[in-house]
DNA sequence: TTTTGAGTTGTTCGA
DNA sequence: GTCGAACAACTCAAA
């Protein structure tokens, strides 16, 4: 009997550290612990999203004749207690890159047999090496050397059945409203990849851009709690672009793709530099003279800019969790170069909010957006929120949805309403103060602060 | 060791 | 409206 300890692998297909901990003799106690060091008070989404694939995940157990054991606490004391009471041998868990989970792994492994098992990332982070042995900083090279590893397009199979659990106390899952636009669990999963699959995907170059469709694989809440194996969606990326009716099409499947290398490299940048969570990776840009302004954090924060754009992006992360990637990159980019306040703020804010909040991620974007990063943008490229809403929100669809009072608005105004005449905003009952605030600080002041206080760095 | 080319996602300005 | 160049300098990766 092992037992095997989920903790960003909930689910049964292709799981790595489920068939190794199957594999001594079959008999398996799948256990979660909620861990106080993780759960964050009060509550967030991210946490009942988890809950609610707890739920799920011991519903599909049941269904193989097994179920999930709960505890509460610190898994270093939990797990010596649990290998005693079900006389099991070893423990089986994926490997986790972030700092408190190494940490906390190599603290539970000196006192027990744990196997860590990768199943996290598509390759480990030590696989993706330059020939001196060292690890990339800059994505493109990342990303040849990526596609140049042997592929193995296996995945594993999903057991029939399990050993039945005797009784065990197990705590209660917390009962947390999850977001309605997420379904938890592995079964939502495999329907959105599916439905992705059958069309989105040969679009996705383009359409990926667009905050006002549903262009994107929608799937990152899924990868980041292992409803779905990333080898799977690797692979699923792959065969698209073979069967792909055309050039077009198959350009979009090697984009989604390259997302999915994205996410293997920021995990391999925390793995090597687990500093990136502390400090810019940048030494010259670690004190970049940022302005404390709680007035304009907390209107970034409620969506209340005076950018529609910004606002919208910030609202329907509020309502549903969720962030388009384009949206993240221009309300990032607002905070830390409109409002000059430092990305930590920001980055902070996204992991409270997100659901698909993930350290190595997350950080990965806000040190790019900042410019503090490995592979960062240039520090003069400063998004104009107003550029970018015409251009990947062309008829403010996105912006009239999450800020619903600009309804009426005209196209030709949605994204900068403060330059209707008031005439006009009389006319379809947008008072630019009153109904919907005044832009909090001037795009092309904001732009010029900005560059100065980097530039100060920079020689 | 030295050299060379390149580096996710942009904006602005002037022709 | 469209197009190309400038925007800085530096570090990385590979030869």
């Amino acid at each position: 009997m092992n037992i095997w300890w989920i903790r960003r692998d909930l689910r049964l297909e292709d799981n790595p550290a489920l068939s190794a901990a199957l594999q001594t003799d079959g008999q398996l106690l799948p256990v979660f612990i909620l861990d106080d060091h993780l759960l964050n008070k009060p509550a967030d989404k991210r946490q009942a999203f988890l809950f609610a694939g707890m739920r799920i995940l011991d519903e599909d157990l049941k269904h193989l004749g097994s179920s999930l054991i709960v505890r509460r606490g610190d898994p270093e004391q939990i797990l010596p207690r649990l290998m005693i009471e079900s006389g099991a041998v070893s423990v089986f868990a994926e490997s986790d890159v972030s700092p408190y989970a190494r940490k906390r792994d190599a603290a539970v492994a000196r006192q027990l047999d744990l196997h860590l098992v990768h199943g996290a990332g598509y390759y480990p982070p030590m696989a993706v090496r330059r020939s001196e042995g060292r690890p990339y900083k800059v994505f493109t090279p990342y990303s040849r050397a990526w596609k140049a590893l042997p592929v193995s397009e296996m995945l594993l199979k999903k057991p029939s059945s399990l050993n039945p659990i005797p009784y065990y106390p197990t705590e209660p899952i917390p009962d947390m409203s999850s977001p309605l636009e997420f379904p938890a669990g592995e079964a939502e999963a495999q329907r959105r990849l599916s439905s992705f699959l059958t069309g989105p995907i040969y679009d996705y170059r383009e359409t990926r851009e667009r905050m006002d469709l549903d262009g994107t694989s929608q799937l990152s809440v899924y990868l980041r709690f292992g409803m779905l194996s990333i080898r799977q969606a690797v692979i699923s990326a792959r065969l698209s672009a073979e069967i792909a009716p055309d050039e077009g099409s198959k350009v979009g499947c090697d984009a989604w793709l390259n997302e999915l290398i994205w996410r293997d490299f920021y995990q391999a940048i925390l793995y090597h530099y687990p500093d990136v969570l502390k400090y810019a990776f940048k030494p010259n840009l670690r004190d970049i003279p940022w302005r404390d302004a709680p007035h304009d954090l907390q209107a970034w924060q409620c969506g209340q800019t005076g950018y529609p754009v910004v606002d919208a992006a910030m609202r329907q992360m509020a309502v549903t969790g969720w962030m388009h990637n384009r949206a993240r990159m221009i309300a990032a980019s607002f905070l830390v170069k409109h409002l000059l306040i430092n990305w930590q703020t920001g980055e902070r804010w996204f992991m409270q909010q997100l659901i698909d909040g993930d350290p190595s991620s997350n950080n990965g974007g806000w040190q790019w957006v900042a410019g503090t990063g490995t592979d960062a943008a240039p520090f003069f490229r400063i998004f104009n929120p107003i550029l970018q809403g015409m251009k990947f929100d062309p008829l403010g669809n996105y912006v009239r949805r999450w800020v619903p009072e600009l309804h009426a608005v005209p196209n030709r105004y949605i994204h900068a309403p403060w330059q209707m005449p008031v005439a006009e905003q009389r006319e379809c009952g947008v008072m630019i103060g009153q109904h919907y605030p005044a832009p909090i600080v001037e795009h092309t002041f904001a732009r010029t602060r900005a560059l100065e206080a980097y530039k100060t760095r920079v020689s």
